[in-house]
RNA sequence: UCCUCGGUAGCUCAGCUGGUAGAGCAGGUGGCUGUUAACCACCUUGUCGGCGGUUCGAUUACGUCCCGGGGAGCCA
């Protein structure tokens, strides 16, 4: 049985036999003997193998080993003589479990650009820095469980094929059993699996709803999908979002979930990924970890959307797009407020209900929802919630106002006509988060199969 | 989708005003008693992103399409 490289490495060297499975590095020769650098994926050190001259296949095998062969070693832990490592492995035997071959071989043992890496979906997990980023993801993503579970939020499995659309979320996957050229037209809609149009959901939020209003505090984390032709660093057309949705809760205490949680992640990563995150912080982003020290060590600004409006027509500055009350705001605004203003995460209260959707709640001034936009440095808008109309009357009007018919959602029109309460969520992308924590410039490097417009090899 | 900059060896890039290309790394061979971006010597490698036109001749100038970077829109 192999033991991970990981808790090998965390051993006091006792000479104890053990046995070690992964992928070699590099490989240096110095005249009767070799080293190994082996990786298994368990961290980011590799442990460093003494290969002797006298073992049975020095020759015919190991002299022959390259960047990316499987090997399983068994051999002794002992301590390393030389600077660089506290312990390595001195191998009493060498087996070569799958070799690679130089030639063709894309990964080299030096620093190859992300773009390069991206052609190469089904490798890159190889390398150290998309290595640290898987082992950073599932790290997040345990946290975020455990930040809920701990709370006592329910998860709900909302479903993943839809027939309602989140209005304002973006245009939706078509999910359908007949061919684009078979339907010889015939009456399309009566042939469709589910009786009527489909997609892929582009939010959990108002099935987190139905929950919501039957067990109270709920979230949901699963993945979601946009047909948007959007070509950023940012965007995906495939992504996991983080959903909590909260009965008898107003939009105060969703800032203050939203906040608590992102700084529990945050605390939890750079406790448990302590390695990883040296690595994001030396060679990703200079001062990643002073950034995120900042982020967990104070209060988030708070800041209504009047307010900021007022702030950036007052200060000065001239912007490619004009700041007017009742138009959203631009990056470019969304930045200045976050990055030179504030310089910490900004929570953006109270939007004009006019650019946000029907179910967020209407303030008391009849032109204003109770919306939060949380705004993070480097990022923008990481968070994305609201308190929800509650009022039956209220909300049936703002579908109306929206073109939306309030039949095809009965359904959800039903949670205000029964047992009705105030009730508030938020919607967090996890990709933005992984990005956010690891400093990786481009959103296509933190999903481990990114999809985008023209892209979906494997 | 729009603006902008790019696409040259396996990788990262150089190539002035049109005359079929080069450096480092990687790879191969040999050397070296502890290396860790190993080191030293020698050697190999190209439909110059695709297609089309201009030209005696296009990697270079033109058109178009594809892909990538940066920015914007949409958003998470």
């Amino acid at each position: 049985m192999h033991l991970r490289i990981n808790t090998l490495l965390n051993q006091p060297p006792t000479g104890e036999k053990v046995e070690v499975a992964g992928w070699i590095r590099t490989r240096r020769d110095t005249g009767g003997f070799s080293f190994l650098e082996v990786n298994d994926g368990s961290c980011l050190a590799n442990i460093q193998v003494i290969a002797d001259k006298d073992l049975v296949n020095y020759e015919q095998d190991i002299k022959r080993l390259t960047t990316g062969c499987s090997v399983r070693i068994e051999g002794t832990l002992q301590a390393s003589p030389a600077k660089g490592q506290a312990v390595e492995l001195l191998a009493g035997r060498v087996e070569v479990v799958g070799w690679a071959d130089p030639e063709t071989y894309p990964l080299q043992k030096k620093r190859h650009s992300f773009e390069f890496l991206r052609e190469i979906t089904h490798l890159r997990p190889r390398t150290n820095a998309l290595g640290a980023v898987a082992r950073v993801r599932s790290r997040l993503s345990f946290a975020v469980h455990t930040f809920f579970q701990k709370r006592g939020f329910i998860q709900v499995h909302t479903p993943i094929i839809t027939t309602s659309d989140c209005e304002g979320a973006g245009e939706m996957f078509q999910v359908s059993t007949t061919r684009p050229h078979g339907g010889a037209g015939k009456a399309e809609a009566a042939e469709e699996f589910f009786g009527r149009r489909a997609g892929l959901t582009v939010s959990g939020q108002l099935q987190a709803e139905v929950y919501a209003l039957a067990m109270g505090d709920v979230y949901t984390f699963g993945p979601t999908f946009r047909a948007e032709n959007s070509n950023t660093s940012r965007h995906l057309a495939e992504f996991w979002m983080i959903e909590p949705e909260m009965a008898f809760c107003d939009l105060r205490g969703n800032m203050r979930l939203a906040e608590e949680m992102l700084k529990y992640c945050l605390t939890d990563v750079m406790d448990n990924c302590a390695e990883d995150m040296e690595l994001f912080d030396r060679f990703i982003e200079k001062g990643l970890l002073e950034k995120l020290r900042g982020v967990t060590g104070q209060d988030f600004a708070h800041i209504t959307y009047t307010e900021a409006v007022e702030r950036l027509q007052g200060c000065g500055k001239t912007f490619e797009f004009a700041v007017q009350w009742g138009i959203d705001l631009q990056s470019e605004h969304e930045r200045y407020l976050s990055e030179e203003v504030y310089k910490r995460p900004l929570i953006v209260t109270d939007y004009p209900a006019a650019i946000k959707p029907f179910y967020m709640r209407v303030n008391d001034d009849g032109k204003t929802v109770a919306a939060m936009d949380i705004l993070v440095p480097g990022i923008g808008e990481i968070v994305g919630g609201s308190q929800r109309e509650e009022r039956y009357d209220v909300l049936e009007a703002r579908m109306r106002a929206a073109g939306i018919d309030p039949a095809e959602y009965s359904w959800y029109l039903d949670l205000r006509r029964y047992g009705s309460v105030p009730h508030a969520g938020f919607g967090l992308g996890f990709e933005r988060l992984v990005q956010f924590v690891t400093g990786m410039a481009n959103i296509r490097e933190v999903i481990p199969f990114p999809r985008t417009p023209g892209f979906a090899p494997c």
